[in-house]
DNA sequence: GAGTTTGAAACT
DNA sequence: CAGTTTCAAACTC
């Protein structure tokens, strides 16, 4: 299978021989790396490297190199671009389904034909002639480790550091090259060394490492305006930014699903028929690294830079419309798709871990592959959207919506595949951040607002997500949940695609939810004489000023996380356990804040002294002081009352106290508990995994994303479980990680000229902070990434309390 | 799908 | 800041 050559190519190791974890790879691996090899080949083969490569983090790798090279293939979509720019092949996409990955290979260079060792199984490969090889790597089962590997080596060019991330990953795959086996091994001890030595310090370096090297994919896509590196890296920055934000808490599973998936769904962007093969793989393989690894800040680089890219890609007309398009729409997809994959994955390890996984995955995967299918065209629109919407997420949302109708109607259709649904969701979310980017040229305002709405966005994507995974988790492990689920899917649904029925406020007014939302009305919206659309954006940003003028956090998530609240509630937080509160309170009187007018109960959080309600029995948290614990009871008896539909809310309801809770740990238990468990597991490393337990806190959120598309509570879940996510992140790590998001978030930040708008987002993130002011800092950074500012929050919040 | 209820947003 | 109006979502039938 994995010829020694290959692994050999991806020599680029150096840099990384350095790295505390390398060595200590090295020590554990009875073999050493074989650096010398880099051959002109693998240097070639590095220029290649796909970007997806690069963000895999090398501290995944060695848990799972595995997967790391059906990942490959999964990074492939991004390569398929260079095949066909280089091949000039118009090849349909099922074509190169299996050809893909040595497609991608090729594309690149004849060099990485070379490197494409696949040849080693076959002569031909020998002969170098990337073409050859690549059709010869088609060979399916051959091909595609040696794809993978190829891959991965053909990353590292395209972004210098990257590639040698990536080869560092190699390189240690390369020590491994000689036994799979031995590298398996090596992957379990890497992860369990990591998680217990490197997990500090290591960790901290290879993330480091790892952001720069991904910052670098953007910078130097962005430089490199040629479409095959924006392309490549987008799938990856998209892979990437979903894994991060599903990544929540979950340990290397979940990272090592997520992962998987996120390569997957990329990789079924390009190729959709691939998607079962893949799908499989990704069961299997759980290989994306990278994203786990990647910081906020990365991401935040990674979605400018794909917007940019995205933006390019438009301009530079495509050479390939389809190229193009998949480019775009991989990008989205590729959130969604991660979702997908990260259930996919969720459920192979529920049933099996290993080759088992494979098999459910591929029937999954099948049933995903027709969800993902249809998503293609809805990327495509997207991609077209995306040039001229500046502000706003719409256009995520747009594209999510497309996706989100696409696959919530296939797969709410088989309630089966809600999974693939509710990741659907997230991407797009994660979609509106990536392009939130394009709101560059909207004024710093809006590009704040859009990043708030991001961050707020995501959390609720994550939360949903989270909340999706838990359900996810138990209708297979339990499968009690479907209820739920159908709710969550329905709420992440409503949530992830807002849709607005305007008549009179022409949505231009915080009534509209697509306006409160900072997004564009899209089709499903039955406003009338809207005004909130790409076309209006003059129009559009004036409102928005204006009401920000008003109101500086009119467009601030209106939950905030307890950590914030802390601060300002004080007695509110310790009272009421719910991690997050609504920004101002509500004001309800007649609805007891038992339903959705309430926004305390529809953002999942219990009322707060902030709160002028009347009768509140909120079940999330009564305005009293009644804690969630008492909620969820009420809230289940309450919510039960409601049918399965109704009892989404419910359902609803016990995911928010659990998910908020227990996201990343152990969304049993839905009491207050469980909420702090989960800042804990960051800690932890959960489940014996390695450090990478902050990145897999991360991906964990993915599952979250899977949960979303059964579950419905994105608005539950959204705000807290976000958080919590970031909260997971283990400490250690956060602070480079912060760095990273703080340098993104200032980043942000400076873009945003007003401070005024706190992003919200902060506050849910911080709310795990309240219990425990250790970390506080840590989340703070860490939410200054999703939103924008961390600094930001602190006036946020005043401003926030002002209200 | 139409009508009602509700509470936030907007206005005064 | 308080009161009123407007608005659209949430809800009910």
């Amino acid at each position: 299978m994995d010829t020694p050559e290959k692994y050999q190519i991806a020599t680029p190791i150096s840099k990384y021989e350095d790295s505390p974890v390398f060595n200590y790879i090295n020590s554990l691996s009875p073999i050493k790396p074989v650096k010398s090899i880099p051959t002109d080949q693998t240097f070639s083969s590095l220029s290649f490297a796909s970007p997806s490569s690069v963000f895999t983090s090398p501290h995944i790798n060695p848990q799972r190199e595995s997967r790391f090279l059906r990942r490959h293939q999964f990074t492939d979509p991004s390569k398929p671009e260079f095949s066909r720019r280089d091949n000039d092949e118009n090849t349909s996409e099922g074509v190169l389904d299996a050809v893909h990955q040595l497609d991608y290979l090729d594309p690149g260079r004849s060099d990485v034909g070379i490197t494409i060792d696949p040849s080693n199984k076959d002569p031909k490969s020998d002969s170098g002639l990337p073409q050859s090889l690549k059709y010869d790597c088609t060979s399916p089962e051959d091909n595609r480790i040696p794809n993978d590997e190829i891959e991965t080596e053909t990353v590292p060019e395209v972004a210098g550091r990257p590639a040698s991330h990536v080869h560092f990953v190699q390189g240690v795959s390369k020590e491994r090259r000689q036994s799979f086996e031995i590298e398996t091994e090596l992957r379990g001890i890497c992860q369990i060394g990591e998680s217990e030595e490197a997990a500090g310090c290591d960790w901290g370096k290879l993330i480091s490492d790892d952001t720069d090297p991904l910052i670098f994919d953007s910078s130097i896509s962005k430089a490199h305006s040629e479409v095959q590196n924006h392309k490549t890296v987008d799938p990856g920055t998209y892979s990437f930014i979903a894994t991060v934000l599903q990544l929540p808490h979950d340990e290397i599973d979940d990272l090592q699903k997520s992962q998987s998936i996120g390569s997957v769904d990329s990789y079924e962007q390009c190729e959709t028929e691939e998607t079962v093969t893949k799908s499989r793989d990704v069961g299997e393989i759980k290989e994306t690294d990278q994203t786990p690894a990647v910081p906020s800040s990365t991401l935040l680089d990674k979605l400018v830079v794909s917007d940019s890219r995205a933006e390019v890609d438009d301009k530079k007309g495509k050479k390939c419309m389809q190229s193009s398009c998949k480019q775009l729409s991989i990008r989205r997809r590729c959130l969604l798709y991660e979702m997908t994959g990260a259930h996919k994955k969720k459920l192979v390890y529920n049933s099996d871990s290993g080759s088992s996984a494979s098999s459910q995955s591929d029937g999954k995967g099948s049933s995903d592959e027709k969800q993902f299918m249809p998503f293609k065209p809805g990327n495509i629109h997207s991609s077209s959207m995306l040039p001229g919407i500046g502000l706003h997420l719409n256009a995520l949302a747009t594209t999510a919506e497309d996706g989100n109708k696409v696959v919530k109607h296939e797969p709410l259709a088989s309630e089966r595949k809600p999974m693939s649904m509710s990741r659907s969701i997230p991407s797009l979310n994660s979609m509106a951040l990536a392009q939130t980017p394009l709101n560059k040229s909207l004024t710093p305002n809006l590009l704040e607002m859009d990043l708030v709405r991001f961050d707020s966005e995501v959390q609720a994507t994550e939360d949903a997500s989270q909340t999706s995974d838990f359900g996810v988790s138990e209708e297979f492990n339990h499968g009690s949940p479907k209820r739920k689920r159908r709710r969550s899917e329905q709420a992440a649904e409503n949530e992830a695609c807002k849709r607005c029925n305007c008549k009179k406020s022409k949505c231009l007014k915080l009534y509209c939810e697509c306006f409160a939302a900072g997004l564009y009305c899209v089709e499903p919206c039955s406003c009338q004489d809207c005004f909130n659309k790409p076309v209006h954006e003059d129009t559009v940003l004036q409102t928005r000023k204006q009401i920000e003028s008003r109101n500086p956090l009119a467009f601030a998530p209106k939950v905030i996380r307890s950590s914030d609240y802390v601060p300002e509630f004080g007695d509110e937080s310790n009272k009421t356990p719910a991690s997050a509160r609504h920004k101002r309170g509500c004001n309800c009187k007649k609805s007891s804040c038992l339903k959705k007018y309430c926004e305390c109960f529809q953002g999942g959080v219990g009322c707060s002294i902030s709160c002028r309600c009347e009768g509140c029995k909120n079940t999330f948290g009564r305005k009293d002081g009644t804690e969630e614990a008492e909620l969820d009871e009420e809230e289940t008896e309450e919510t039960c009352d409601k049918n399965s539909l109704d009892t989404s809310s419910e359902y609803d309801v016990v995911l928010r106290g659990e998910e908020e809770h227990s996201d990343l740990v152990a969304p049993v238990t839905p009491s207050s508990e469980i909420s702090r468990p989960l800042v804990q597991l960051p800690f932890t490393f959960g489940g014996g995994k390695p450090p990478q337990s902050s990145l897999l806190s991360v991906g964990s959120s993915s599952q979250m994303y899977t949960s979303q598309k059964f579950g419905p509570s994105g608005f539950i879940c959204r705000l807290p479980k976000f958080e919590k996510h970031l909260e997971m992140i283990p400490e250690d790590e956060t602070p480079e990680i912060l760095q990273g998001d703080c340098t993104l978030a200032g980043g942000v930040k400076s873009t945003s000229p007003n401070s005024k708008r706190v992003s919200p987002p902060h506050h849910k993130i911080g709310s795990t902070r309240a219990w425990r002011s250790g970390r506080k800092l840590i989340l703070r950074s860490i939410p200054s990434f999703p939103s924008l500012n961390p600094c930001q929050e602190s006036s946020d919040r005043s401003p926030g309390k002002t209200q």
